[in-house]
DNA sequence: GTTGGACTCTCCCACTGTGGGAGCCTCCAT
DNA sequence: ATGGAGGCTCCCACAGTGGGAGAGTCCAAC
């Protein structure tokens, strides 16, 4: 064999990577040794493939998948592109997570005061659309601009529905009181009855914290949540600092017969 | 049984969570079904119990681990405290690693210019350290700080030195080139001779992507870098922008006989 | 030439949290 | 009585790394 092969350990050693790691990427195929001993199944590496290696090690170091490396090694140079859109995404959604968590520490567990209220029925103006889980914000936002390009200025408050189970695809709906069909919008009637109601006071995405304890309350006492969440925004988001958006969060509960 | 009882399914429903989460999670504890049919082994669910699960479900949502949420539910109060900290620290490294990912994908891969110097001996004072690898630039911080409250505006440029192998506790240390003994710092040589050196732009937490190129250079041409990394920090940190610092790094190459 | 210690091999298991599926059993309404 | 929905347990998968067992190999010192 050429004078210049390096055994395992020692080019782990060179390339600041493990033993492990390095059989791991030749399984995968990322980096395989310039030569292995049929009898033994000793690994040697040229050191020029040091350069492969490292190239490895620094993109695991900003945490890239295995899978984009794989492909950036074989010449996708499109591949780094979608990486960082997901870190993008996954560093945003780790952003709200944090801010969530310094909102439990800071003013304790959610445990808001349920209210039971009676609702009329509301006939109104619905713009829906289809949102995955992660999304939900950005398509309501959508929704909210495509019913006021609609209606013009609304008499009413607006009121997003949203179903209740949010792990999978999901229909979300933004509607307006209203007395008469408006182009560009559906018209419905929201069921009027017995409604669970909470009021939450924070940002947007900080919704689930209330509505979590607005569920677990309508749990607790047996009762069956019916229909989709009604989320009420009371407050203007476009003149009121985040932390002081007033929401109400309310769920209809199964008629007492 | 009781009448309120729940079967999973309908309690998973009420909860917002997966059967198999909360068969998960009976396992580990975090929350036993109010009665289990000993024949069947059917789990039952009071109402009540809601709360509990969409606790779980709420802290599970903004990434809190299990074990943590365990802790929470048996009443430590401080588990979400030592969560917000790891949380917090997770979040910076994202962002590092991002923020290296981009420069990535606008300047291409580092391939810098590498040269080989020959560089004098150097009489210097030295002040150490042990550092984890995610500690490295706080400590290196701490160490030019004392070594500058030590030494006094120093003559020459200070130069760090890092074992190459930083995948488990390290030592580092920041040097001065000095011509005698400063009370607080330790004496040491820097040994002279044939060094490959690169020159960085940009912030130090960037340094590794340029460390690498470097690396993988003298790994290719079948050299064994020899003792640490030295890193020669050319520009004023505080009075140049981040992505304009310059730094000199330089890895000792064994001699040629 | 032999011996011993460092090195390497292949397998298996662990972590975290969730989902999928197989194979079987149970509940409940028709 | 029967069928379908829903429950049970047990196994495997993901991603990436580390640890360890048990066996084989390399190389330098004697």
């Amino acid at each position: 064999m050429n004078e210049g092969h390096l055994p395992i350990g020692r080019f782990a050693r060179l390339c600041r990577l493990s033993v492990k790691q390095l059989r791991h990427y030749d399984e995968l195929g990322l980096l395989t040794p310039d030569h292995v001993d049929p009898d033994t199944g000793y690994r040697y590496y040229r050191p020029d493939q040091a350069r492969a290696a490292m190239l490895i090690g620094l993109l695991r170091s900003i945490d890239v998948p295995l899978t984009s490396i794989g492909r950036v090694l074989s010449g996708d140079t499109g591949a780094l592109g979608g990486v960082r859109d997901r870190m993008e995404a996954d560093l945003a959604r780790r952003e709200r997570n944090f801010a969530a968590l310094e909102r439990i520490l800071s003013d304790g567990l959610p445990r808001p005061e349920v209210t039971v209220v009676r609702e009329p029925a509301r006939r109104v103006a619905v713009v829906r659309d289809i949102a995955t889980p992660d999304r939900i914000g950005v398509v309501t936002s959508a929704c909210v601009a495509r019913l006021l390009a609609a209606v013009g200025t609304p008499k009413g408050l607006l009121i997003g529905l949203f179903p209740l189970d949010l792990t999978r695809e999901l229909a979300v709906a933004v509607t307006v009181e209203t007395s008469e069909d408006v182009p560009g919008t559906s018209p419905d009637v929201l069921p009027g009855g017995l409604y669970a109601s909470v009021t939450h006071v924070g940002p947007y995405d900080q919704i689930p914290l209330t509505a979590h304890a607005l569920l677990a309350w309508v749990g607790e006492r047996g009762h069956t949540p019916e229909g989709p969440l009604r989320e009420v925004y009371v407050s203007n988001p476009v003149t009121t600092p985040q932390n002081r958006l007033v929401t109400h969060l309310m769920i209809k509960l199964e008629d007492p017969e």
